[in-house]
RNA sequence: GGAGCUGUAGUGUAGCGGUUAACAUGUCGGCCUGUCACGCCGAAGAUCGCGGGUUCGAUUCCCGUCAGCUCCGCCA
């Protein structure tokens, strides 16, 4: 018996048989998804990349193949040879698109055999991430994993055409690449030619990108893989995708303008939705001051309220003393929560002391009255303020954060996604785009006590804000965006720095000797000095993007073999040591080796 | 680096200071010609993640450790 195809040829997929095939003789190749043994006939789901079809075995169309039919088990490959026929008065099944036809087999090879699989290859498989990486490959012979990878290859097929329509190239840039300061921990890679020396994986390709520019290619694209050695996140990998454009002779309004055109374009052909437009922009300030995020979601209202100037001067000490030291105050309103018991108040206490926050105050408005802990501390007129400050009535639940404002943002603004998700204020079809604009230049680092570039350091700033570099620089904006979509950072960038002295003025802004910049990014102001055009560009997470569009809760879900959130593949078990000959070669020494 | 959750037949779960460790599904055997979560009868299948402690006795309680997940820090 051969468990080769020759001579067979296969003619359908088994997703695609419908009643037009009717009487066509057909060869299917795929794998045993079900087999319903009912003694004197036998019925196999017949599953492939397509989908499934019922194929059904009966001793007397062919004797043989219905010996070896009862011998099939699940997962076994399969080539069968059969006739399409109308399945019997009363027997469609309406839930599988081909379920108002069957095949009736009139030969069967049994291509390959399977050992029973450890978990099931369905739908809504429930089994436990371990054992799906480890057995990835079954995990992906799922129809759903199946399907997030089509969608993924779609989406990039209607990225490509688009940008292709609209003359760009794309252009790979290297793997192996320089260690750079900034940003994210470097993948090192030894050098074997240059012992003790390594290149870095890139992060991105931002610099090579801009030299792609400096370089007269104008409109560039890639679909790039990007490195960064940091903690795991259920959206975060250390290594993933980035949809990276760059383009010259370009403000900031024409990026965003094409950027706009192109998600219409993806979700039109994709998924079948037309997208408004523009997309509404908010400045990052408001950002900050209405949903405590730079990337709220603006699917669900909740907005903090600043109650600063009302209780900065109460009887309350904790406001009245975070106030003075620079601290601010916020409340939430979370409508129709007044009931909460002391337990869940304690819990919202935990939650929010995950983010910092020392404490978590709270009013509750109930029928008979308002109950706090803290009321004893206000008069009247001020509870009557803060009240009709946060437009509470009756049944709602207020609460307060009072600390530095980054930890009341990080606290509230966790909260009012917490009660966005409780409250069921989240339409899960909606898909809601949005631009954060005017983000600060810099920010300060209190450990590295020094200015680190919230985007990156090759961005520029807002022309009217040049100014402001020398004398108050915090207070400088950039001339960069980031798209959200549904409170998900998917895609950020900038117009960039294009000459020199700017370029060199933001180094030391930044605490960089001169030394220090010539050394790691010497070949990029000696670039700039070549006649470099005016250009900027925007990078976005491919990962991040196809999992909202399949709808998952993880970027693991949507590519082909993630890695667990210790930086391990489970399937193919590495990271692993390497043989004493290797690290000789690399002239490496590996202080301990923690035996495994 | 830190916090939390999870870990029990192949898989998903239940359980409890003393059980023959339960249920479903899968697997194996038998019966079955219209099922599609097929049905019926029967069987096999567990070092209760690992190590230590408390106890007369631990799968159960405690400590540690490993693995997976979620989050904070980190990361755009």
């Amino acid at each position: 018996m051969t468990t080769s195809i020759q001579g067979l040829r296969r003619t359908h997929g088994c997703g695609e048989l419908r009643p037009v095939h009717l009487g066509e003789t057909v060869t299917l190749m795929g794998w045993v998804s079900k087999r319903r043994d009912h003694g004197g006939l036998i019925f196999v789901d017949l599953r492939d990349r397509s989908g499934k079809v019922q194929i059904v075995f009966s001793p007397e169309i062919n004797h043989d193949a219905f010996r070896l039919a009862e011998s099939v088990r699940s997962e076994y490959v399969l080539a069968v040879v059969g006739q399409v026929r109308q399945r019997p008065e009363g027997t469609e099944n309406t839930a599988l698109p081909t379920g108002e036809v069957e095949v009736e087999v009139q030969s069967l090879r049994v291509l390959n055999p399977a050992k029973t699989p450890p978990f099931y290859i369905a739908e809504n498989v429930d089994a436990d991430e371990n054992i799906r990486l480890r057995y990835r490959y079954l995990d992906l012979r799922r129809p759903d994993m199946q399907e997030a990878l089509i969608l993924r290859h779609r989406v990039t097929k209607a990225i490509r055409d688009f940008l292709d329509e609209r003359g760009f190239l794309e252009i790979e840039t290297p793997i192996l690449t320089k260690s750079t300061p900034e940003g994210a921990r470097d993948y090192l890679v030894p050098s074997r030619v240059h012992p003790g020396e390594f290149f870095a994986l890139p992060q991105s390709p931002q610099l090579f990108k801009q030299l792609l520019m400096v370089a007269g290619f104008e409109k560039y694209f890639q679909i790039a893989r990007c490195f960064r050695d940091e903690d795991l996140r259920a959206d975060r990998q250390p290594e993933f995708t980035q949809l990276d454009m760059e383009m010259s002779f370009v403000t900031r309004e024409d990026i965003m303008d094409l950027v706009e055109n192109m998600f219409c374009h993806i979700f039109e052909k994709v998924m079948g939705i037309r997208l408004p437009r523009p997309f509404p922009r908010i400045t990052y300030t408001e950002a900050m001051d209405k949903y405590g995020s730079d990337k709220p979601d603006l699917r669900f209202g909740l907005e903090l309220t600043d109650i600063t100037d009302l209780v900065k001067d109460s009887g309350f000490k904790v406001f009245a003393g975070v106030c003075a030291a620079g601290g601010m105050v916020k409340g939430l309103r979370v409508p129709g929560c007044a009931h909460y018991s002391r337990k869940e108040l304690d819990d919202l206490t935990k939650f929010a002391a995950v983010y910092g926050a020392k404490g978590l105050a709270w009013m509750a408005l109930t029928q008979e009255g308002l109950k706090s802990p803290i009321s004893k501390f206000f008069k009247d007129e001020e509870l009557e303020s803060i009240t009709r400050r946060l437009e509470a009535t009756t049944g709602d639940l207020l609460l307060f954060v009072a600390d530095q404002p980054e930890v009341v943002a990080q606290a509230l603004g966790a909260l009012r996604v917490e009660f966005g998700k409780r409250l069921n204020l989240i339409d899960p079809r909606e898909f809601n785009f949005a631009w954060v604009i005017d983000f600060p230049l810099l920010e300060f680092d209190e450990e590295e006590k020094r200015y680190v570039a919230i985007h990156h350091p090759f961005t520029a700033a807002r022309e009217e804000d040049l100014p402001l570099l020398a004398s108050e620089p915090l207070k400088a904006r950039a001339q960069a965006y980031d798209l959200i979509l549904n409170g998900v950072e998917v895609g950020g960038g900038s117009i960039r720095i294009h000459n020199r002295e700017n370029q060199e003025q933001l180094f030391s802004l930044l605490g960089f000797t001169q030394e220090e910049a010539r050394d790691k990014f010497g070949f990029l102001l000696d670039a700039f000095e070549y006649g470099t055009p005016p250009h900027g560009g925007i990078a976005f997470g491919l990962d991040r993007l196809i999992m909202l569009l399949a709808g998952k809760d993880t970027i693991r879900d949507v590519m082909a073999f993630p890695k667990t959130q210790s930086a391990a593949d489970l399937m193919t078990q590495a990271p692993s040591a390497v043989t004493e000959k290797q690290l000789k070669e690399l002239k490496l020494k590996v202080e301990t080796m923690s035996a495994k």
